[in-house]
RNA sequence: GGUAUCAUAGCUCAGUUGGUAGAGCAAAGGACUGAAAAUCCUUGUGUCGCUGGUUCGAUUCCAGCUGAUACCA
């Protein structure tokens, strides 16, 4: 790759209009976007995800919207070596190109980069998930702790997901987790510029009430009326899905999933934000305005 | 109009045998390496409705006022 590749993400919590600056900046670099979003690439998944509109594709080439099944797996890792080959592509034409997207751990993917680390067997979470139901997280936590001390010592062990992630990659490879793991930057073959997009929280919590009352108008309900037979899959554990589950197996009226949808989008931008300010390379701007290159 | 009950955190409420108070939810902050829109952790000062009285001391007892609810007219 040659020298002096630009890559800008935008990043930012969900519904700050982070798609709508993406656009305009592709239109005004004449380039081609990556969305980092961990839902918007499933094609059975629309309205429920806030995905650019089919007026809005049209307007700039998009990668990684509709681009896989729920079907499918795609981890971040998955995503980490196709959105570089993309984007390896996208420099052959291109000085710059855009990522825009509220995943973080998809946005380092890309711009530092993971370990070398295997993924997930599915037959070995399985039995470990099953084990947990069955006896509990002090299980887990005891498991790791005989094959991993290292990694014990630093994970929150009160995090099942995390030791069973540590515990898998110790099952399917009989090398600790922590082996893996150097959490060094990769330097990559282009340059980085994060632009962070944010609004004063109240006007933020209104966009996310105001945008989760479109998408019932939009047929969010049917949408996920259709989904409800997938609701094992991974991809569908997903807020705007989940709350109205719930509603389909009768635990909540209407109204209730709604305000749900709604709360936990707002935890969810504010776990965003959580994210992203952690990375002091993020230059924050306000969504109101233009973004300033 | 009369009687009774209630008035404490953003909400629902608990409590202080009188020594200025605590739960759930909401909310805020944080963590994060192939489940990440996932998963997990931490955080509770509020004129205890208002004005007086009793008391060394009142959110707690008493009176009045205001408001809410229920019942009676």
């Amino acid at each position: 790759m040659q020298p002096g590749k630009t890559l800008i993400v935008i990043a930012g919590p969900t519904a700050v209009g982070k798609t709508a600056a993406a656009i305009q900046l592709a239109k005004q670099l004449n380039t081609e976007i990556i969305s980092a979003d961990s839902r918007q690439f499933y094609r059975e998944m629309s309205i429920g995800t806030a995905k650019p509109t089919r007026e809005e594709l049209s307007q700039a080439k998009h990668h990684f919207i509709d681009s896989h099944s729920i079907t499918e797996n795609f981890s971040v890792g998955d995503f980490e070596k196709a959105g570089l080959a993309v984007l390896e592509d996208i420099f052959k034409r291109h000085d710059t190109a855009i990522m825009v997207g509220g995943s973080g751990l998809y946005i380092d993917a890309i711009c530092k980069g993971f370990d070398n680390l295997p993924s997930s067997p599915p037959e070995i979470r399985a039995a470990l998930n099953n084990g947990f139901e069955q006896n509990g997280i002090a299980w887990l936590q005891k498991k790791l702790k005989a094959c991993d001390p290292a990694y014990y010592q630093q994970v929150d062990l009160n995090n099942p997901q995390r030791l069973i992630r540590a515990l898998e990659v110790f099952e399917s490879t009989g090398k600790p987790f922590s082996s893996f793991r150097k959490a060094e930057a990769i330097k990559r073959a282009f340059d980085c510029v994060k632009i962070g997009l944010n609004l004063p929280r109240q006007v933020l919590y209104e966009r996310i009430n105001k945008r989760v009352d479109d998408m019932i108008i939009s047929g969010l309900v049917d949408e996920a009326k259709l989904l409800y037979p997938y609701r094992h899959l991974n991809a569908l554990n997903t807020v705007g899905y989940n709350e109205l589950f719930d509603y389909f197996d009768g635990k909540t009226d209407l109204d209730t999933a709604i305000s749900m949808i709604k709360q936990n989008t707002r935890r969810f931008a504010k776990r965003q934000l959580t994210w992203f300010r952690k990375d002091t390379s993020v230059q924050w701007q306000d969504a109101a305005h233009a973004i300033r290159l």
